[in-house]
Order: C-alpha cells, then structure tokens, then sequence
RNA sequence: GGUUGGGUGGCCGAGUGGUUUAAGGCACCGGUCUUGAAAACCGGCGUGGCGGAAACGUCACCGGGGGUUCGAAUCCCUCCCCAACCGCCA
C-alpha cells in the first residue's frame, strides 16, 4: 500500500505512476473520497467531544430531571454520530478499493513501457555458445536418462506435477545445498519455513487468495494458503513487529516449496518444468532502513548472479519495465538463463528475480524499526530474491551440460554434493 | 479433535461501568553524583488522525467485528489468534 498522506499530496505523480505502470486507477476519485471521509471524520470527533463533555458533567446534575435531560442529550448527539459515521464507511470502502490496487511508485532509472522495453544490464560470466551438435531440451534429456517422471506426477496430482527421479532427485536437493551454503556464508540466517500460510499474510505481501484470477492454492475450511514463495512466510514472519534499528539490515534465506496454480498460463512456451504447480525454492528476503535498501537490491541482484557464474550457466540481466512490475516492486531485476533446448534456437528464460518493495509490504504488514534515543517508529524497506528456483535451474543445468554424446556433465560447483561428475556415458 | 487458560503501550504486567487522564516495572532520553562508568536519586517517555508556524488542542486506539449504556479495556454476542495439557500421529 501507498501512504494515503503521500497520495493525497501527491495526486499527479501517483496518477502518472499508475498510467506508466498499466494500472487503470482513478486516483483522483481516491483523494475525492478520501478528502469528504476526512471532513466527516472531523465531525464525528466533534459530536464525540461534546458526548464525552455531556458524561462527564452527568455525576454533576443537581437532580433526577437535569441527569434524564444529559441523558436525553447524550443519547441525541450518539445517534447523530452514528448516522455519519455509517456515511464515513461508505466512502471509506469504496477508497480502500481504489488504495489497494495502487501499486508501488518506480525506481527514476526503471525503463518506462510494457514488457519489450525492459533493459538488459549486462551478460553472464559465460558465454552462449553454439553446441556442435543437435541439442535436445531437457524433457527430452530426461527422458533418456530417467530422470523426470511427469506421466507419473500427473496421475498422483495431475497435469503440472512430476516427480524428480534418480539424478534429478540428486540434483535437487545439490542445488539447495549449494545456494544455502553460498548465502550462509554471505551472512543470511537460512532458514526451512512453513509451507502455508494465513490469509493476512498472503494479502500483506500483495498476493490474493481465493479470488477468482488467484495464482494460490486454498485449504478448504481453513484459512490456509499453500505459499507461492517464501517471500510470502519470511515477509510475514516480521509482521505487526518493531525491529530495532541496529539489528537492520536482518537478511535471510528460505528453503520452501513453492505451489502456483499457473490459471491461464497454459499453452505458452511452459514445456516439461519451465511452468509447473510446485517447485522447490531457495529465497533470499531482507529488511533494511530505507536509506539501505537500494544497495541491498543491487547485492542481492550481484548475489544472484554469483550463484549462476558459480553454475557455469550463461544468463543476461534485466532492468523490469514499469509495464511489467508486480504490484509491490519499486524496481526489479531478473535473471534470464540461457535454456539451449528452449524454442527452435534456445532461449533466454526467467531463472531468478529481485525486488526492492520499499515500504509498500511493511506498511500493510506493519513492520517498523525504532531508532534507540529517537521517538516513533518507521516502516522498513522489504526485498526479496531468488536465490534458486530447482525446477528452472534444473532446466539450464540440463540442457547447458548435455554433451554430444547424450551424456550430462555435473557443474562442477555441484560435484561434491551430487558424489559424481556425469550423467549417463561413461559415468552410468 | 477435546479441555482449560489467555490476547492491555517497544517489552513485562495491574486493571469487573465514571479521578484510567491505562497503575507499577523494564528499556529508552535528560539531569544530579562520579576521574570515567555502574549503582542510587530526580524528571521525562505510547501510537495514529485532524487543526496549528509552534506551544498546544482534539479525537481514536486495550486481538477483530457487532451490541447494551449518557458513559465500555471492563458487561453481552460473534469471530480470530496464542499457550498448556489430553487424544491421535511421522
């Protein structure tokens, strides 16, 4: 959420935030709203007043008439009270509409426009380079080497669900190993979080549950959601708290699966694990001062990037277009792996992303910081990072180290962790 | 799933209809004392909205919502959450 002072002040910036970012809000109808909901309020507190002024002086009557008369009085100006402040809801109600679907304000820097605009800021470590031979994307693969059983995974729980076999099962639980142990020495706290999670937690991070365009799954009779990501848990975790400030920046690392109903999604380029309903993932989530939080978003990008020249995989990074933002993003940067089995020729595909939520989670969740000696309290800056997401990594581990012979090498970043150095060939 | 007990300021915790203007403590801030620190003592100290240049004024807030009343942290209804124990269970 956005700061309702900030939009009332701040009314054709926000508006032109909102048109930028391909948010349809009519924000001047908020700050109408919010104005005349103000001006009610400032009668209500005045009829509150004088009833609280009538109480008292009730112990003061001289007589049975003069107290029933306050009453009388008393009774009258509650009434009124009321009658207002059933208006002040109405209005009130139709604003928090319009509030919670105003996303974020956007980095200056960000490139303005829809998805095509968004600017790549740089290559990885490695390079793309032609194969030599006739590459096969990882479905394939996996089906010669046994290690993805997607018929099986649809009949237990349907189309979107798998099961990792034998390598890949390795590999999964590699893949963890290895951005844990990256981030633990980074100085993350790691940490495996719940697997669901409240209704209020889920909104405050700015997911809807149960609606009808909703990407979560929902516990029947329970207010209970399978978590799409553990940003969702680690960003609750903090919620309702005040953080003292010595403690910020807090950065930590969540090992959670993560369950995506992918409504809509079918059909597109989403073969084989590139778009499935659960997935394992290694998330980094960081609470920082405000003035902190720009230098945590480039570290956690530079992290990210880390992790995949530490994979040997080729990727590029990405400066998200306004167009393209999730609500609560300020700024976000993607990694996009190279997946040589992807599309005709291979294609870049989303592995990783950043993004700095300033204070639009912390405000909804009320998560703040005191500074020692000084009075209140202030709304931290939130972000959150891939570290790992298995399903796609393991996509770009396949199909980057097939080699011509049909064989997959191991990164060498996982050897020790996986006890061998190849797939298939010589190695099995 | 069952039973019982709980939810009050940054934290702990008192408080069963009107000096609650939320006691007291911790923490924090200022001061006295001290070479310095600690201790002790004195004073200050919740959050948010609105008005105001400010001093200040005013309203709201004791898990959420609703109700009773001139007046609710306190009484009633309802929902949520937490803890302990029991049952079941990897």
């Amino acid at each position: 959420m956005l700061d309702k002072r900030f939009i009332l002040e701040n009314l054709k910036a926000v508006q032109e935030n909102c048109d930028r970012r391909g948010v349809k809000v009519d924000v001047a109808r908020f700050v109408d709203l919010e104005s005349q909901r103000r001006k009610l309020q400032t009668e209500v507190e005045e009829l509150s007043r004088q009833a609280n002024l009538v109480s008292k002086s009730i112990g003061q009557a001289k007589d049975d008439a003069e107290r029933n008369a306050r009453k009388d009085e008393g009774r009258r100006l509650r009434e009124k009270k009321e009658e207002i402040e059933e208006q002040m809801q109405r209005l009130a109600a139709e604003a928090a509409v319009i509030h919670s679907a105003m996303p974020n304000m956007t980095h200056p820097e960000a490139p303005v426009g829809g998805e095509d605009a968004s600017k790549e800021l740089r290559h990885g470590r490695v390079d793309v380079r032609p194969f030599g031979f006739p590459v096969q994307d990882h479905v394939a693969l996996a089906e010669q080497h046994d290690l993805i059983d997607f018929e099986g995974g649809a009949r237990v729980a349907g189309h979107g669900f798998y099961f990792l076999k034998n390598e890949a099962a390795i590999l999964e639980l590699a893949l963890q190993q290895y951005a844990v142990d990256f981030l633990v020495r980074e100085g993350f706290t790691p940490m495996v979080t719940p697997d669901l999670a409240r209704g209020d937690v889920l909104k405050g991070i700015g997911f809807i549950p149960r609606g009808p365009e909703t990407q979560i799954y929902s516990i029947e009779n329970h207010d209970l959601n399978l978590v799409a990501t553990a940003e969702i848990t680690l960003g609750g975790l903090y919620a309702g708290q005040v953080i003292e400030a010595e403690k910020l920046p807090i950065k930590l690392c969540g090992i959670s699966h993560c369950f995506r109903t992918e409504a809509g999604a079918a059909g597109r380029a989403s073969r084989g694990l590139y778009r499935v309903h659960q997935f394992t993932k290694v998330e980094m989530f960081a609470f920082t001062l405000p003035d902190q939080s720009e230098d945590m978003h480039n570290y956690l990008r530079d992290l990210e990037c880390e992790i995949f020249d530490g994979l040997g995989i080729p990727y590029r990074v990405l400066d998200i277009a306004t167009g393209d933002l999730g609500g609560p993003a300020y700024r976000k940067f993607d990694l996009e792996a190279w997946m040589p089995g992807r599309g005709t020729a291979g294609e870049y595909g989303e592995v990783t992303s950043a993004s700095n939520c300033t204070d639009y989670q912390s405000r909804r969740l009320d998560i703040r910081y005191k500074v020692k000696g000084e009075k209140g309290t202030q709304l931290v800056h939130t972000l959150n990072g891939t570290a790992v997401a298995i399903s796609r990594a393991l996509i770009a581990v396949l199909e980057n180290y097939q080699q011509a012979d049909g064989s997959i090498l191991i990164p060498e970043a996982l050897r020790k962790w996986v006890g061998k150095e190849r797939i298939g060939g010589n190695g099995r």
